[in-house]
DNA sequence: ATGAAAGCGCTAACAC
DNA sequence: GTGTTAGCGCTTTCAT
């Protein structure tokens, strides 16, 4: 390994006729230094191109600049939308996103000892598997968390969601007082914190509007899923009213099934409705009626929080719940 | 910040009763210990919660562990997957990804100092303003880099790339041989390598086939945009027998554009070719015929070829090539 | 304002 | 195999 020798602050200090911390002191914003100095200092640093080594400061200082966002490589529809919006969100504050990725729970530990041994300043966890005790552990070591779209309800962890509760009951609203008179639910996997969220809330809402037991099928949030459990459940059922799916892409495969296989059209024969408001969900062939998360403040919220704690440890912690927004689609019509 | 103490190598080593180094050694893979030191200072690392510092070791070796990926934000519609089948790829050879934005080669300088300062092992540009320069700056810091599907022709760089000639041709060909005999290009945005490459293709391989001036039309990757630029073309001018899309979801615009204003339908009035294969292209609703581009391999051929620069940075430069997929979907059908 | 000096936690010769 | 020692490049008191 041919590496050329990395410039020093010492190289610097030597041509430029001062001491080292004198360079330094010129490349740490709001340190003091004569205007002669600093003048000096920069212009030898440029010609020699030297620039100061991140990891030695972070050695000393104990601050990484860096946040950890754990995801997991099961393709969460929108994560990797969220993940950019993250990484343009952190990018602004000066610090770097380090990735990591968690699958199962086997992995916490080394997870965990992994981002403690980077000494990241803080970590946002999309992770289905990111579990209570992996709070704890980073509590311990001061780290900051904050959860996105993830609800752990015993601690009290930072976190930022979209308010599911409001969307769902929004969207069967819709429904019910267009007079549907029969539900089914597409529920998304069940290691799912979110899908178990929106599953509980619409059987429930629908139970308090006096359908009790609307049935239950579980897709796993992908396109063919929803198909498949759709195509299921009406091998031994009548068609409902009306089908709430946990997600919008499963909505697409609900509608593509219904379209493909059984001949029915959608909003005439039965209507649908999503969840998230991905793009596709607004495309000319399915126009759903969705709830659209507002990913770009969920996304800066997240950060928000996130910095705070970091400057300030000893803030208590928040949880920011956003609302989503209706999309009014053409998936859903009144019935009778 | 009241962040409790580390415990050290050297508090292990106290406890263990035997040196630094000896701890040190235990740590690093390969390296040797007797099995009665080694079992000691495990155990009284794991009491006291040791973990060695990635920091202090990335200083001393001047080896990070650490891949630089660089994106932009704008929304190439699947970078977020090709980022994810990175991270997961990476994160199976023991390195971590770090996330960097490029926007606009404004940043360049800056983006590259930062690289630089994190001492990253090696890069992987899918940014399209990472020019021919910044490559000569890594190269001058021995620091390795692949571009992913992103034409720099004069510089010899590692490179990985889904073969557009091959897959534009075929679909072409499906056309040409279908009797379509009028074309409309809707080209990608120009500031894409890939996009410019995807039309020069098309346009050069209809004219060698007796299509000459080809009109071309421009897009920026979306779905509007796509209707828009349909849109605008059928104004003024006829239907062609086929539009040749630079991805699938422009593709998928002008499926919606000509469905919902046109009230012409795909494929009995026109055909339509997209590139990628993304699974919405596969959707019944839209069934694009199209190029599959092999992500997965990609991926793994780019982190492939990297860590052999990183670990043998003599090795030559390298350019692979990938073919893509052919999905005979049902947006083409032979004309007349 | 500036310089000297003491580390941050680790690795890697080098002796033993 | 093990301990000693000298750094990696920087920040940060503490004198001056």
């Amino acid at each position: 390994m041919s590496r050329k020798k990395r410039v020093t602050s010492y190289d610097v200090a030597r041509e430029a006729g001062v001491s080292q911390s004198a360079v330094s002191r010129v490349f740490r914003p709001g340190f003091s230094a004569s205007d002669k100095t600093r003048e000096k200092v920069l212009e030898v640093a440029k010609r020699m191109g030297y620039k100061p080594n991140a990891i030695a400061r972070m050695l000393i200082t104990q601050q990484s600049g860096i946040i950890a966002v754990i995801v997991s490589s099961r393709a969460n529809v929108n994560y990797p939308e969220v993940l950019s919006q993250l990484n343009k969100s952190i990018s602004q504050r000066q610090k770097r996103v380090l990735l990591f990725t968690l699958d199962s729970s086997d992995d916490l530990d080394e997870l965990l000892e992994s981002i403690w041994t980077f000494q990241v300043d803080g970590v946002i966890a999309l992770a289905a598997h990111f579990e209570e005790r992996s709070l704890e552990q980073l509590a311990q070591h001061n780290i900051p968390v904050v959860l996105y779209n993830r609800n752990v309800p015993e601690a009290n962890a930072n976190s930022v969601c979209c308010s599911h509760e409001r969307g769902i009951k929004q969207l069967i609203d819709i429904l019910h007082e267009g007079n549907h008179r029969s539900y089914l639910i597409i529920s998304g996997p069940e290691d799912s914190d979110v899908a178990n969220e929106r599953r509980e809330i619409a059987s429930q809402y629908l139970t308090q509007l006096g359908y009790s037991d609307t049935p239950i099928v579980y897709g796993d949030y992908s396109y063919e899923s929803g198909r498949e459990a759709l195509a299921r459940w009406l091998k031994n059922n009548n068609l409902p009213d009306a089908v709430i799916c946990s997600n919008d892409i499963m909505a697409i495969g609900v509608i593509d099934e219904l379209r493909e296989n059984m001949k029915l059209s959608v909003p005439d024969d039965v209507s649908v409705v999503g969840f998230d408001g991905v793009s596709a969900a607004s495309w000319y062939s399915y126009q759903i009626t969705t709830i659209r998360q507002p990913l770009e403040q969920l996304t800066k919220a997240a950060v928000d929080i996130l910095m705070e704690r970091i400057e300030n440890p000893d803030s208590p912690p928040e949880t920011r719940v956003l609302v989503g927004k209706l999309i009014a689609g053409n998936s859903t019509k009144p019935r009778g």
